[in-house]
Parts: structure tokens; sequence; C-alpha cells
DNA sequence: AAAAATACCGAAACCGGTTTCGAAATGATT
DNA sequence: AATCATTTCGAAACCGGTTTCGGTATTTTT
């Protein structure tokens, strides 16, 4: 009957070859029978079960990925869509991200589908064609904006997903961040202890909502210290290491310039360093740098770094486990998650120069 | 009849509801009357065609993605599977490369799946699953070495896959990399030409081939310029700062160190860059220092770093492309594409303080 | 020992498409 | 007008699984 197996070396170890009908005919079952035993279903004998499972094996059965998803009708993929990459690409954020995020969907027996977002078409585009063609089940975002297109879209098509980064929805759906804002309270405290009373802002481009906050913080941190706000010293920015060097000249240039540059991420501090170089400012001397993002990179320049923190791979794991609950249970009311970064003194700050004394005591 | 649509504002506009057989109900046709029309067969008159057209575009219908793989026994899926992160990570030639792949694969109607190693298990292993479970038609490889058990796992599967990057059995697989090879020539070479006698390098880990081609190049052009091969200036690296930090003090506190240093990365460049600081080294003065990879972040250090760069963009839509054609068909004879590095002087690298003068003419 | 409950498996529908085959309707040919 | 060739579409199988339902075979209850 059986004698198929003519060998015992099983020939048949080339994958992808058995089906599920092919084990059925074998053992003289059917598929449906096949496919509850491997699926753990109590109806089936222990005897069988045992049966299949070591057929299975033997066999090197593996379920065809699309037939099972189709007939449970789920995809088991997360969708991301990188944003479109800047001319001057900084981001090793993004390769650590993916990696953490594919590692933990992984865990839960998902995939993680990579679709990058050409920049002629509307943000959103992209969303609709994965959620249309029902590529995902999900989605996770970052770099969000207060308004967010992708937000708004989603949301009204009720379709889960988790972001990196709050919007003016974020009452709505569930996401992780990082406290920009007590982040840049820190820093710009550290400054001001240092002596600082000067200190120069580089933003991170408007759309962001995170760049938002930082300054928030940034700024509360002033007030709270009752130094005046000075708005020639709050530059925009635009995340990139050419963005920070036009910031750190408009801020360098001026007839009182800051003792100290609170930057909006790392890449933007490089410009910044750079640009203070080129007009003859010591780091950290003359003027104090402070990034955000904690690049490893940034350790080996010279002066190193002194960066906000965080864990890349926790941000990852974070957000697929929101993601995941979101999944198995829909209606379960939004949960959000923020963590802190942490201030890595690495020496590219330090006390001002000339310390203009001013009373540091109190606010009167 | 069809007054179902109450209301002309359409409010089945919901993406995701509409499934082929409902548009064939609509439409009094069978589902396999419209599956026809709407890719373009020719046995249906433009009349119905036409009608089938607009009814789904009002409809809003787009084909459910796993039921028509699934029908079509392909899953329109390309699998990346990220190294493990060193501790160190500085990749920000992946985020790059994978935003360039997905773009291409995009052009072609295939999806990226990215999948991360960890590092427990063996190499092959998230192959092997993608391959067995038919997540995926084909890989895009990087990081490959000399022996790489990935590609002897695909060959001997018969499982189509492209490589970044050269391996012992590339007569038998598609591949595309940088000429490693000329790229260190010319680094060398430009070295030797500005006096340098002593030449330091800094490996890339032996288990990559691409490190293994590099050093040839170095030590080929030793040899053309009649420089004597030191052992003792070659050292393995890792393709880290760290890695590079370690391999700069071997270099430096010799009796006689190096004029210049050559890295394979530009990771471990700034390591080298970071310990010839701390030892006291000026550079460009008293040390050259050479990359590789053309990191953005690069030009923004002191002094920026000379390295040999090459388009990211280039490679990704290269490599999509021959793995389209390979996929279209798996009998074509195997080809391969060679790119070549430039060398992008930023002032790392100048003349050695004391030009030690030796016979630079010919070899003798 | 007959009746009722339980364990176990087969049959068939289903997921949502694609593709082959054949039949009916239409048009062209003689 | 009868015959043949084309056009056009319906019917049904198929991709490879999952899941519901119902029917024996077996065990338990009385």
């Amino acid at each position: 009957m059986n004698d198929v197996k003519a060998r015992p070396e099983m020939e048949w170890v080339k994958s992808g070859e058995v089906r599920i009908s092919d084990l059925a005919a074998e053992l003289g079952l059917t598929k449906g029978t096949v496919s509850r035993a491997l699926n753990g279903y109590e109806d089936i004998s222990k005897k069988t079960r045992k049966r299949v499972m070591e057929a299975a094996t033997k066999r090197g059965y593996v379920p065809t990925t699309q037939a099972r998803r189709l007939a449970m009708g789920l995809t088991e993929t997360i969708g991301l869509v990188l944003p479109p990459m800047p001319s001057q690409p900084v981001n090793t954020f993004i390769s650590e991200f993916i990696n953490s995020v594919s590692a933990a969907l992984h865990l839960h027996g998902y995939d993680l589908l990579v679709h990058s977002a050409n920049s002629e078409e509307s943000e959103v585009e992209p969303y609709r064609r994965l959620v249309q063609s029902r590529k995902v089940d999900g989605f996770i975002i970052f770099r969000t904006h207060e308004k967010d297109p992708r937000v708004n879209y989603l949301l009204n098509e009720g379709f889960p997903f988790v972001t990196h980064g709050r919007t003016a929805r974020m009452a709505e759906h569930d996401w992780f961040d990082i406290d920009g804002e007590k982040a840049f309270r820190d820093a710009t405290s550290h400054l001001i202890k240092l002596g600082h009373q000067r200190i120069g802002f580089v933003g991170g481009g408007r759309e962001f909502f995170s760049a938002q906050l930082r300054l928030k913080g940034f700024r509360a941190m002033l007030e709270e210290s009752c130094l005046e706000k000075v708005p020639s010293l709050e530059q925009p920015g635009d995340l990139t290491g050419q963005g920070g060097e036009i910031a750190a000249q408009n801020l360098l240039k001026q007839t009182r310039p800051p003792t100290a540059i609170l930057c909006a991420n790392d890449a933007s501090a490089l410009g910044v360093m750079k640009a203070a170089r080129e007009l003859g400012f010591k780091i950290p001397e003359e003027l104090s740098v402070i990034g955000y993002d904690g690049i490893a990179l940034g350790a080996y320049i010279d002066p190193p770094l002194t960066t906000l923190t965080f864990s890349i791979e926790e941000s990852g794991k974070e957000m697929v486990n929101l993601l995941m609950r979101r999944l198995k249970n829909p209606d379960l009311p939004v949960i959000s998650k923020l963590a802190s970064a942490i201030l890595k003194l690495r020496g590219s700050e330090g006390p001002p120069s000339s310390i203009q004394n001013k009373n540091m005591e109190n606010c009167l």
C-alpha cells in the first residue's frame, strides 16, 4: 500500500512540494481532518493526530501561507510606509526601527511589508492602496504630523494602526511616543545650570508634531528659569545636516550669538557643529551643542555629541504590542505609551566661556 | 431593479467591501467573465468590458490580493532578510537600500517583505522558512560571504535570488556588486601619489567576501608601486566604529606607524579618526584617513571624511531588474553587473608630513 | 441489552479570485 | 438558406487551505 517510501533516505525532502491533499491521500484521510489535526482541534483522536503530525514533519509539510490566509480572512501582515528619503539621508533610525518592528512582529506570526512612498503622490495614497488591495491588517506609522492625513484616512476607514508620535487626534488612536517635551526641558535645564543664558534652538520641521513638542519643552524651561524668549534664537530646521548648517549660520552671525544650541535631532546637530567650526566657534568652549536621537556615530566625532537618546528597540516592541492588542480586539479603548529620552553627556556641551551673570536663583 | 443606489452620493465607497461576485451579480454576469473583462482578455466584447470597468471603478472594486495570488500561484513578494544588527548600528546604508529596492519592486507590482534574523539561529533559517511557507517568490541578499550558506541553500532549492556582492559560486547566480577591488586600488594609488609609503588597512571582517576583495585591491596597488607589504599594517576590523578604534590603536602604536589608513567602511574610518585624535595624530597632516560607503554624515565631521562612494539607489534598481528578469524566465543564463565606486575627496587625506623619499618612479 | 451520549471523522461549503473549455449567438461564406 | 467561422459569454474546475455540519462507530448509562 504505502510502499511509496521506497528508500528510507526520503528523497522528497525538497521543500514546498507536498500539499495538504497529498498528506490526506497518503494517510487515507480527508484534508479537512488533516487540517484539524494539525491545528489542534479537539475532535481528533490522539492516535490520528500523532499519525498526521508525524507524516507532516516527515514529508516536510508546511501550509501554503496564501491559501491559509485567504481561508482565514486575514493577511497576518503589517504595513510600514517609508517616508520619502531626504536628499541627505541620515536615518540610522529607520533601519534599526524596521529591524526591531520586524522581529517583534515575527513573534506574533506577522510579516512586515515595507512600502516606499514616492514623493509625487499624496501621502495617503500608499496607505489607500494597501488597504484596498487588502495586503495588510494594520499599519505602523511614524513621523506623525499634528494634522496627519494618514491618520485621518485610517481612522475614517476604521483600519487598525499605531503611530510613533502623537497627533491632534491622539485620543482616537493608539500611539507610542518619546516624551520630547520633557527631554528638551531636561536638556535646556542642563544648559541653564551650566550657566547658559542665550540658548539657540534648531527645530525639526514645522510639519512634525514632535518638533512642536520639543520646542514647547524648550520654551517652557526658559520661562521657568526666567530667561527671556528671543524669537531670533528659534530656527525652524528640517532634520537634515544642511538644515542645521543654515540654522547655525542664522544663529551665530547675530550680534549676540547664543552660547549653546539645542537641536531637534543629531543630523542637524552635526550641521550646526560644522557651521560653528567654519565660523570659528570652538565647541564646547565657545558653543555648546546638544542633539537628539542618540545615533551611534555621534560618539565618534570631535567632540563627541551630547544627545538625547532612547531605545529604538523598545519603541518597536511597544508599538507592535499596541498593534497586536488592537488587532485581537478592535473595540478596546485606545491606549498609549510615553517613553522618556535620557540625556547622554558626551562632551559637546560645557559652561559658557564668559558667564553672563544674572539672577539665576529664582524668578523674581 | 437596480435602484439600490438610492442616492447619487454612492455611500458604498468605503473600500474593501465589494467582491468580484458582487460585481458580477450586479452586472448579470459571471465572475469569470468579470475577471476576464478586467484583465484584458480578448474574448470579451468592448461593450461589456466597458460596462464592467465602469462598474468596477464606480464601486471601487479592487481584487483581493491574497485570492489573486493563490489562484495564480505566485506571491508577487520579494524577501529581504536583515542581518543581525551589530551592537553599534551604523547602517545608514540599509534604510536607503530598502527604500530603493522597495520603490523599484513596486514598479513591477511586487511587494517587499522585510524579515529580521535573530542571531541565535542559523543564517539560512529565515530563508528556509520563507521558502517553505511560500511567502516570497525570490530574495535579495546582501553582505555576502565567500562561502555563503544562504546562497548554497537557495541554489540547491533552485529558488530565485540576487546578491549584492559576489560569492564563491557567483558563476551560478545573478549578482550585483561594487568593484571594491578597483575602488581600493584607486584609493591606494591616490595615497601613494600623495607620497605615502606606509599605508595601513582596516578590513571589514574576514567573513565578507567584499572585504577580501578590498584588501586584494589594496595589496595589488602596493605591489604595483613597489611598496613592501607589511603584514602588521593590515588589521582585520569588523565594519564598526569600535572595530576601527581598536585597529587604529594597533596601527598607530607601532614604532613606525602608517601615515595613512584605508578603511573598509566609513564607520570604521570614524573609529580610526577617534583613536587617532586620542593618540595625538592630526588629520590629515599626520595621518590620512579614507573610508568607504559615502555616508552623508562623513561630510559633517572635522575634517570631512574622504571616502569611496556609490549610488545605493542604483544598486537597488539594478538588483531588482536582475531579479525580475530571473523570475520571468528562470532558465536564462546568469548575469551580473559590476558598478564602480568613486573617490570623493573631502579633506581627511593629504600628503604625509615627512615625505620619506624612495624611488617612486618605477618598480626596479 | 437497548437507549442515550460521546468521540471521531467525512463531506461539503467557503475564502475570492483565475483560467480552461464548450456552448450559444452572431456574422461571414458559398 | 444552409454551412462554417467568430465572437462572446457561462459553467465549472482550480489554487490550497479552514471550518461547519452531520453521520457512524464507540462508549456510557439505565
